[in-house]
DNA sequence: TCACTGACGGGTG
DNA sequence: CCACCCGCCAGTG
């Protein structure tokens, strides 16, 4: 677990989020244990846009299923199209039941870790 | 080298 | 319920 780097272990979570899931950077981060840290993984995700185009950035949203990240896209629509193609619905930027698609890293893969 | 800035979150008043 | 503050720590000027 520590020989990835603290990025390369976000990604890794990323790439897992389910398809019409959604989860946020506190998760994350509290699923790698660093749950004061959950800026880092936003930043972590910045680069994820770069040097891993196909991490699912737009799955992870804030605390509040708000899209704070949108304008790190490559426009800022594009992040609430592409939940909208998964069937998460955004209206003014906020996910509509945002808990009914909530995944959480620490429930789903802790059996499976 | 120092200071500031964040895709955040929890706690406090 | 709302506003503000602090911790976290990598990247940038």
């Amino acid at each position: 677990m520590d020989r990835a780097s603290f990025y390369e272990q976000v990604y890794q979570v990323v790439a897992l989020i389910p398809k019409g899931r959604v989860t946020s950077y506190g998760a994350i981060a509290q699923y790698l244990g660093t749950k004061s840290s959950s800026r880092m993984v936003g930043y972590a995700m910045n680069g994820a846009v770069n040097n891993h185009p196909k991490i699912p950035a737009h799955r992870v949203v804030n605390r509040n299923g708000l899209l704070t990240g949108k304008f790190h896209f490559a426009y800022p629509a594009q992040m609430e199209e592409l939940l909208a193609k998964e069937g998460i619905k955004v209206t003014n930027d906020q996910i509509i039941d945002f808990k009914k698609y909530y995944w959480d890293p620490n429930l789903e893969l802790d059996l499976n870790r």
